[in-house]
Parts: structure tokens; sequence; C-alpha cells
DNA sequence: CTAACCTCTGTAGTCGTGTACGGAGTCAAG
DNA sequence: CTTGACTCCGTACACGACTACAGAGGTTAG
């Protein structure tokens, strides 16, 4: 498969492989010369285990550290990225919430509020 | 007050405000021919105003659109822009909840199946 | 064989939110 | 009046994850 096929296979971009080939997440295979690089389906399955690690939450970076990781000697190290991550979205979880209950405090006091002179969202921002 | 003693007093860093000024959020007062931009305390007001927007997660853009809202008839524009941001934060907490049952699982799973062939994170993440 | 489409390479731009820096001018304390 | 801290201005850089494009060359269907 050239490069183009491989990319709708997975469903990315083109130019996406090439910044994962710059970026050292994907080795570029050797070029026979004057020719076009080819890549196998393993090409695919590594491309989507990127994208579902990305939805986990794990940059690019922290992808690479995983991608190392294949050796099952290291399945202590993967756990202890994994547990990282999940205590990052734990956290991030927690600001969101206390996000909404502000939010939805600011659009009940709105409702009720109706009328009066100033809007009670501009107000507790001003504070 | 001198810009950077509003920059402190509003906990915020010289070169933010600045910046805010060159996006438009802060007015820049003028300069006395010869001499340097004084400040009042409305600027340390609305600087913290952009910050408490901020935290509830609206982008400088939207900040900027509900600057405009300051007289009272703009309640309703307020109140949408809170609501819509509302939705927003709600979407990205379920986002991250699914996130988070995946790592919760992947982590269970390597404590279990300790000592295996392969890691189950690696594995789950290669499918 | 040729047109149309693909790949290769290198470089540069996008988004949002700032930070950093250099050189010149200004202010305040001693 | 000097010294040191601050301000001004313009520009450039940081991050993360792409996306775009130009110009040259390779590949494939008809």
């Amino acid at each position: 498969m050239t490069i183009g096929r491989i990319a709708s296979a997975a469903g990315v971009n083109v130019e996406t492989i090439r910044f994962y080939q710059r970026s050292g997440l994907l080795v570029e295979p050797a070029r026979p010369p004057g020719g076009v690089r080819r890549y196998g389906s393993e090409f695919v399955a590594r491309l989507r285990f990127i994208k579902r690690a990305q939805q986990l939450g794990f940059s690019l970076d922290e992808v690479q550290r995983l991608l190392v990781l294949e050796d099952p000697q290291s399945c202590g190290k993967a756990r202890s990225l994994a547990a990282e991550k999940l205590a990052l979205v734990e956290a991030r979880i927690a600001d969101l919430e206390r996000m909404r209950s502000v939010l939805e405090e600011l659009v009940a006091r709105c409702d009720v509020r109706r009328g009066k002179v100033a809007c009670p969202i501009i107000a507790t921002l001003s504070e």
C-alpha cells in the first residue's frame, strides 16, 4: 500500500502520517531507488493504536512512550502511565464539575432575576 | 498605577496585559507625551473578570463578547452564552468519564493478569 | 503514450494563550 | 545627578497537533 492508501484505511490525513514520521511515532519504510515507499497493514494497526491512545487523553509524547513498551516485561510501566493519566482525567473532571455548577447557578439566577436592573451573570463575573 | 502595579495587583504578567491590549480585551490608556501610561483600579476589576470567566471555560473571544454585554438589556445574550458553555462543559465531562472508565479497566486488568505473557494495556490498544 | 493522479521533500502556516527579549526612553530614591 | 528599576514598542518564540503548499518526480488507467 502507498501512503495515501494507509491514510484512508486508518482514517487519517496523509500529512498526519508524515508528521508522525517526523515525530518518530512511525518508521519510514526504505524508499526503493527512484520509487515510492510501500506500507504494510501493521502501519494501519499502529495508527489505530495512536488514535485510540489519544482518545484516552495520551499526548503524542506519551503515545511514544507507550509504543516502546511492546515487550511483556514493561507491563508495570504501561500500568503506571495509565494510572497517571487516570489521575489527570479525574482531576480534569473535578475541575469541569466545578465549572458546571457555577454555570448552572449563573443560568438559574438569570432566569429568576429576569427584569431586574443588572444581569446577574455580568454582575457575578464583575463581583 | 503603572502597568507593573496593576499586573501584580491582579496577579498576572505584564506581558499578559499587553497581550490583552493587543487582543482588544483591555483598552490602552492614552500615554502622556514623553511619559508612562497610568491605570485605574477598574483595570484590576476587568482583569479579574477575564480570569474568572476563563476559569469557567470561556475563551478570550467569548470573554470579549461577554464584556460587550455590560448593559442590563443584554442579560438574555449573556444567559445564552453561559448556557452554551454549560452544554460544552457537560459534553466534555461525559467524554472524560468515558476515558476514565476505559483507563480504570486497563489498570485493573493489569493488576489481575500480572505475570501473563502480554501486557493487557498494550494488547487492548493494539486490539 | 499521455493525462490524471499520486508521492516525495522541504518549508511554512494555523490555532489560542501567552512569554521572552532587545534597545530605547522614563521615573523615583538617595 | 546617578543608579537601578521600570515602561514602551516591536518582534519573535513557546506549546501541541496538525495542515498547506510548491515543485519535482513516480505510477496507473485507458
